[in-house]
Parts: structure tokens; sequence; C-alpha cells
DNA sequence: CCAGACGTTGTT
DNA sequence: GTCTGG
DNA sequence: CCAGACGTTGTT
DNA sequence: GTCTGG
């Protein structure tokens, strides 16, 4: 995932630049699983921008280590699975990026491609997230990204794509009485024209690498569009 | 009953 | 091959 | 997701 | 916490 400019997303979203922590909220280009990263959430009135770790660690979990195998909640059986259930019940959120990554190609040699809004604008991704404890009285919010089948762009590269949704989308996810079956239909595929892939250096391969440098369109690799 | 899991993606 | 760390 | 490790003893 | 497997 990427989140570029750190005005971008509070402004579009609405929400004061000041509550957060102005240390943390820096742009980044290479956010990896487990890493700090922001959620929007409904809260009394009003939306709320606030800070969540990458892999959703359920409140009842005695240690970190399920983060890494919950990025991704699966559309299709979220309502069902015990570690999902209620976060879909109660804590649906949006996630806010200017993009994410896909990789094509041999495991040798893996290409990456960057997923964005053809205008540009910040993409809104529909997540669950839950707060756990990793010491006494010290609370940790994490966050997943819901995943629904590969749209027509997204097919040559992956049979699963997250659920992209627009600004009137993403309300209705968020809100807690939307019924099941709207839901349902907010977590179908979202339309091809939703987004444009972009090759992108393989340095962004190495988590260690998050610096604009990343985003450098490879020459090589866009025939593979 | 207790113990142990609780999840998704990937692709040669 | 599979797990861990980022 | 990709990259990189994959281990134990000893003890400063 | 709650479900599944034994």
């Amino acid at each position: 995932m990427t989140y570029h400019e750190a005005a971008l997303l509070a402004e579009e979203l609405g929400v004061p630049v000041e509550e957060l922590d102005r240390a943390e909220f820096r742009p980044r280009y290479n956010i990896a699983p487990t890493d700090p990263h922001y959620i929007v959430r409904i809260r009394d009135e009003g939306r709320e921008l606030v800070a969540a770790r990458w892999g959703l660690v359920n409140s009842w979990a005695k240690d970190a280590s399920m983060a890494a195998r919950q990025i991704n909640a699966r559309a299709e059986t979220l309502a069902a699975r015990p570690a999902f259930r209620e976060a879909y019940q109660k804590r649906r959120c949006v996630v806010p990026a200017d993009g994410f990554y896909e990789w094509t190609g041999p495991k040798s040699d893996r290409q990456p491609f960057w997923f964005h809004r053809p205008d540009g604008r910040l993409l809104l991704m529909a997540g669950l997230y839950e707060s756990w404890q990793p010491k006494p009285g010290e609370w940790q919010r994490t966050f997943t990204i819901v995943t629904t089948t590969a749209n027509e762009l997204m097919a040559p590269f992956h049979d699963r794509m997250p659920v992209v949704l627009d600004e009137e989308q993403a309300s209705r996810w968020m809100f807690k009485t939307t019924p099941p079956e709207t839901l349902h239909r907010l977590m179908e595929p979202p339309p091809a024209r939703a987004l444009i892939a972009t090759a992108v250096s393989k340095r962004v391969n190495s988590v260690a690498n998050d610096d604009p440098s990343v985003m450098t369109p490879d020459p090589v690799a866009p025939r593979l569009l």
C-alpha cells in the first residue's frame, strides 16, 4: 500500500490532522503487513481517522502472531469466520491509501504493479478493525482488508482484489445500520474503470525501501499489461 | 470434557 | 519447503 | 504481499 | 471469546 501525501488523506476525508500523531503521519511508499497505518471509522455523527496496524489481531489474542495471517478477509466467508464475524457486524472501517501493489511473474523475478485511481484521488478500501491488549492497560488497534473476486482489470494478475468503494459506498459500509444485503452488494468487485495499473520499480519488493524511488515507472514491464 | 484453532494468498 | 519479519 | 532465515550454547 | 476436533 502507498500513502503519498499527508495532507491528502486528512483533507479528502474531512478530518483534522491535529487528531493524529504528526511524527507518525508521514508519506509512505511501501506499507507492509503489520505496519502502522490509518483507518476511517464512524464516530457519533461524523468520521474519524485513527491509527491502526495492518493485520487483524482479535481482542482475545494473547500475542500478535495472528496479525500476519489476517491481513485480508474474504468477502464470501467473513460473516461466518470466528475471527472476523464480530468485527464484520460491529467494526467495519475504511482503509485509505492512494494505491496498492500486486505482483506478477515467476517467483524468482516478481514484477510489482501499482494499482490506483485514474484521477489520482484517494482509494477507499473496505476493512474491519479490532483492538487487543499487548500488555495490561495497553491497547493496540489493528485492521484487515476485505478481498473479493478479481474484476476485469485485476484478473490477469490475481483472482482476488481488495473491495474498493466510492465515497457513497464507503459511508454505507461504515454505517452501523446498513443491512446485510447492502453489505453484500458493496463487497462485489469494483468496476474495471475504478483503477488503473502502473508497472513500478522492483525496489518495492523489499519493505526496507520505503521512499519515492519505489514508485519509479518500470520501463520494461508495461508491455506485460 | 479439554486442547487448540481462530486466515488468506499464491502457482511452480 | 515453510516460517518469520517487515 | 516479498525477502530472508531456517540454531544453540554460553556469558560478556 | 467461541468453535471444532478428539
